[in-house]
DNA sequence: TCTGGGGTCCTAGGACCC
DNA sequence: TCTGGGGTCCTAGGACCC
C-alpha cells in the first residue's frame, strides 16, 4: 500500500457490446448481447440496455433469450476487439510506461512511473479524468471506468464503484474503511466455493474476515489463499503494477452442440487443435514441453490427462500424436473408457511449461563431451534442451542416446551431451548438432521406437 | 438441451534424488 | 536394522478471473 492514490485501474465499460454499437449505429440504444450464439453458447458481454433485462456475463445464452427476446444477440469480432485494446493500450502508456493489461479490456496504470509534478489527490484525479476522454477519443467513442487508488486491490474496487463511465478515487487512509462493509466477494479470489466456505463460518462482509485469526483462515482456505485474504481484508496489498508478463501455456478448446461419441471424430477434432495450438505458438516464438487434453463428459464431469517431453515443441504432428495417445490412454480406462463413448460436450488441447529459448543460447554453451562421460550415458538424458524443427530431414543414425528424431527425409545426426557440475551434483544434457533437428525422449512404444 | 473459451494459480500425492 | 527429511518434478483436479 502507498501513501498516495497513484495505481489506477480502468475498465471499459461493457466492451465487446460497445464496440458493437460503436459500429452499427442501429444497434445503439438498443440491448445488444455477445457471446455464443449455439445451443450452449454462453454471454461474454451485454450492453446496459440488456442487462436491465437481467442478462448477465456467464448466462447461458437460452436464458438471456427468454428474459430479452428482442435482443440484437451477435457472436465475438474479436480482430475489432483487439484493435480497439490495442488503442486503449497505447492511449494508458501515453501517460505511463508502466501499463499492465489484464485482458482485452481492463489494465492497471502506475502513476508512480508517470511523469508528473506530484501525486496528491487533485493531480492524479486530473490525470485519469483527461485519460477517460483520451480513451474515448481514441477509440472512436469509448466509455470507460477508472479507478484509482494506493493499491490494485482499490483501484479495482474503486473502478467498480461508478460505472459506467465513471471515476472514483480512494483517497490514501480511507482504504479500510471503504471496505469493511463490503461483501467479502470484492476480494479478488473470493468466488462462489470461497464465499461459501466463509459464509458457514460466519463471515459475509469484510469487516468479519477482519475478524478471523490467519491460522483459521489458512485451515480454511489453504496456505496461500489464507494468507492473501488476511492481508487483502486489511486492504494490504503491495503487488507492483508489472508490464509484459510472458504466457505460460497455449491451448484451444471447443464446446459441441451436440455431443461427440465416435473417437475418430474426436482424433480428428484434437489433430486440428493441436495444429491451431502449435501455429499460435511458432506465431509466438515459443513452445512447451507439456501437451494436455480436456475432455468434458456429458453430464459436465472434466478430466484431462498431460504428457511432459523431454524437450519442447511447437511441432503440430508432435502434439497431435500425443494428444491423441492421450485421448486413447482415456479411452482405455476403466471408469472414462465407458462414459467417452456415452457422450463428450468439449474437448481440448493445450501446451504448457513453455519455454521460448534461442538457439544461440544453447549451442553456444555446448562443450565437447569426454569419452568416458559418452561411454557411461545408457539412459535418455533429461535435457531441457531442443531445436527448430525443419521438415524434409529425416533419420537414420542416432549417436550417443535413445529417442526419436521427428522429420521425413534422409541424413544422420549426431547427439551431443554435457555434463555441467552443479551445486546439485552433475546435470545433463544434450542437443543436436544440426540446429535444424528435434530429438523427443518421452516413453515410446517398443515396436515404435527405432531404436530399441 | 442449464453451464464458453482463454487463461492463472494452488494443492496434494507420488516418484526420485541427495 | 531401522528410520529420515527436504527439494524438485510431474500429474490431476479445482477455484477463480475476464
Amino acid at each position: 500500500m502507498r501513501a498516495h492514490a497513484s495505481v489506477l485501474h480502468l475498465d471499459l465499460d461493457a466492451f465487446f457490446a460497445s464496440v458493437e454499437q460503436r459500429d452499427k449505429p442501429s444497434l445503439r440504444g438498443k440491448p445488444v448481447v455477445v457471446g455464443g450464439v449455439g445451443g450452449r453458447g454462453v454471454v461474454a458481454t451485454a450492453s446496459y440496455e440488456a442487462r436491465r433485462y437481467g442478462v448477465r456475463s456467464a448466462m447461458s445464452t437460452r436464458e438471456a433469450r427468454s428474459r430479452c427476446p428482442h435482443a440484437a444477440f451477435l457472436t465475438g469480432r474479436f480482430g475489432a476487439y483487439r484493435e480497439a485494446s490495442r488503442q486503449v493500450m497505447a492511449a494508458l502508456r501515453e501517460v505511463s510506461p508502466l501499463v499492465e493489461p489484464l485482458s482485452l479490456d481492463e489494465a492497471f496504470v502506475d502513476l508512480a512511473a508517470a511523469d508528473l509534478p506530484d501525486l496528491e489527490v487533485d493531480t492524479v484525479t486530473g490525470v485519469a479524468d483527461r485519460l477517460r476522454h483520451r480513451v474515448a477519443e481514441a477509440t472512436d467513442g469509448l466509455t470507460s471506468s477508472v479507478g484509482l487508488a494506493s493499491s490494485k486491490f482499490l483501484a479495482k474496487v474503486a473502478s467498480d464503484l461508478d460505472k459506467p463511465d465513471g471515476l472514483v478515487v480512494v483517497p490514501p487512509g480511507t482504504e479500510t474503511e471503504l471496505l469493511r462493509p463490503m461483501a467479502v466477494t470484492v476480494i479478488p479470489g473470493v468466488g462462489p466455493a470461497t464465499a461459501e466456505r466463509l459464509r458457514r463460518a460466519g463471515v459475509t462482509t469484510v469487516a468479519d474476515l477482519e475478524r478471523v485469526p490467519l491460522e483459521e483462515l489458512v485451515s480454511l482456505l489453504g496456505k496461500a489463499h489464507g494468507g492473501s485474504l488476511h492481508l487483502l481484508a486489511r486492504a494490504r496489498d503491495d503487488r507492483p503494477v508489472v508490464p509484459e508478463r510472458e504466457a505460460k501455456s497455449v491451448s484451444v478448446e471447443a464446446t459441441y452442440d451436440s455431443d461427440l461419441s465416435d473417437v475418430r471424430v474426436m482424433e480428428a477434432v484434437l489433430t486440428r487443435q493441436a495444429a491451431d495450438v502449435a501455429r499460435r505458438l511458432r506465431e509466438s516464438g515459443a513452445s512447451g514441453r507439456t501437451v494436455s487434453i480436456k475432455v468434458r463428459l456429458h453430464d459436465f464431469t472434466t478430466v484431462s490427462r498431460s504428457s511432459t517431453l523431454s524437450s519442447p515443441t511447437d511441432d503440430p504432428g508432435v502434439v497431435a500424436r500425443l494428444a491423441r495417445a492421450l485421448l486413447a490412454e482415456l479411452a482405455a480406462g476403466p471408469d472414462v473408457g465407458v462414459q467417452l463413448r456415452g457422450g463428450v460436450r468439449l474437448l481440448g488441447v493445450g501446451v504448457s511449461g513453455l519455454a521460448d529459448w534461442v538457439q544461440e543460447d544453447l549451442f553456444s554453451s555446448l562443450e565437447e563431451p569426454e569419452d568416458d562421460e559418452a561411454e557411461d550415458l545408457p539412459e535418455p538424458p533429461r535435457a531441457r534442451q531442443g531445436s527448430a524443427f525443419a521438415p524434409g530431414v529425416d533419420v537414420e543414425h542416432v549417436e550417443h542416446g535413445r529417442g526419436w528424431v521427428w522429420g521425413a527425409g534422409r541424413g544422420v545426426v549426431t547427439v551431443r551431451f554435457e555434463t555441467r557440475e552443479s551445486p546439485a551434483g552433475p546435470v545433463r544434457s544434450f542437443s543436436l548438432e544440426d540446429p535444424d533437428l528435434r530429438l523427443w525422449t518421452p516413453e515410446v512404444p517398443e515396436d515404435d521406437d527405432p531404436l530399441a
